[in-house]
DNA sequence: TCTGACGTTGCACGTCGTGCAAGAATTCAT
DNA sequence: ATGAATTCTTGCACGACGTGCAACGTCAGA
């Protein structure tokens, strides 16, 4: 049971290749159909498994559109920012760590375009979305405390998570109408500008 | 059927009090059990309805819990901010906007607090809740750019919507640890200044 | 009291998702 | 290569969610 290694094996690459069947049959059939007018067994019968395995694949259908990916942090990234990170203003750190957590590679970039659009047009699966960026908040949120116990910040923990939530929306729908070409993390720069310029000028109190 | 006027009614009474029960019977149990030991059945049971009419006041056990609320924005105070704000300053009538939404009673404060009790414990309501987030970012979107087509504005709408989103929700959280008392919306004063702290300071490009 | 509108209920049905146990495929050891 | 062990697939039964429909009861207004 520790073979993390080495060749990937006959039952691995079968298992991958169903997971990607899966959820290229779902894809098809939601753009063509709808959500709610394509059963599981409807993708069952396109891909030729039986429904029960589809459920050992995903654990419901909305989380067979969305890939089940979820976004990893590389450690090296994480330890440094919680460290006082690269330049040691937090907003500025921040960016730097968002623009490496994006370029994580979890889905191939076209099949993420195609998550995108069916989210956008399935309410539904837009709360399982939500719900995943809700852990991405918690996991941002603890690297936010542990860096104020490293380096002191007047700054509240849950507060800025909640905005820096807000700035990789931002940026995914930015990339998402420039057309989806190259690594969303390339607007991250602007966002985080713009945000800066929205609460920036300071008025009277 | 143009009777938002005069006496509730009979008919109307009796409505608000069965969805009355059906939130309170739904939180007892869950808070009990469980959300997913909680069969909707069970809850009707409890009530005295049928299963049947329990769908006829919530399209799903979740919102049920939830209470299905929504939030409205008062059309004086929408329409006033859509005009150019009471100040002038986006930030700044933001801030005036959340106050006055927040302030719309949608559920009795001592229930609030216990949805926000379940909800975080609960994963899947807390999709929900998201969801029903998303639907006020999409109307705080609307706002503001009916407000740019009247007072120029450099800022991207979706952009602040979504920094806005983040406010709202800071503001009930701040609440919900002040031990729920009073009205969320004293604490967007608060959250809005630390928001601003935080990415006020301008460093160096 | 009568009449029409509205709300409730039971029933049948489709779909989702899970537990279980039998059977097939893959891996491993010899 | 052959058999044993592990892992995965599959069928089956089942509980729960949620909806459409039609019958029935109840409230509002004349």
């Amino acid at each position: 049971m520790q073979r993390t290694d080495r060749a990937p094996g006959l039952r691995e690459r079968k298992k991958a290749q169903r997971r990607e069947a899966l959820v290229a049959a779902t894809h098809d059939l939601v753009r063509e159909r709808g959500l709610d007018n394509v059963t599981v067994d409807e993708i069952c019968a396109a891909v030729g498994v039986s429904t029960r395995t589809f459920f050992n694949y995903f654990p419901s259908k909305d989380d067979a559109v969305l890939g089940n990916s979820r976004q990893e942090i590389p450690d090296a990234a994480s330890l440094e920012f919680v460290q006082g990170g690269p330049t040691g203003d937090l907003v500025t750190d921040i960016g730097h760590l968002l623009v490496v957590a994006l370029d994580v590679p979890v889905l191939s970039t076209e099949r993420l375009a195609d998550v995108y659009d069916v989210v956008s047009r399935e309410p539904r699966l837009l709360a399982h979305q939500m719900a995943w960026m809700e852990q991405q908040r918690v996991t941002y949120q603890e690297l936010l405390e542990a860096r104020r116990d490293v380096v002191p910040s007047p700054h509240d923990p849950e507060l800025v998570a909640l905005v820096l939530t807000g700035l990789i929306r931002a940026a995914f729908t930015r990339w998402h109408h420039a057309g989806g070409n190259g690594p969303p993390s390339a607007f991250v720069a602007e966002v985080v500008a713009e945000c800066r310029a929205l609460l920036a000028p300071d008025q009277a109190p």
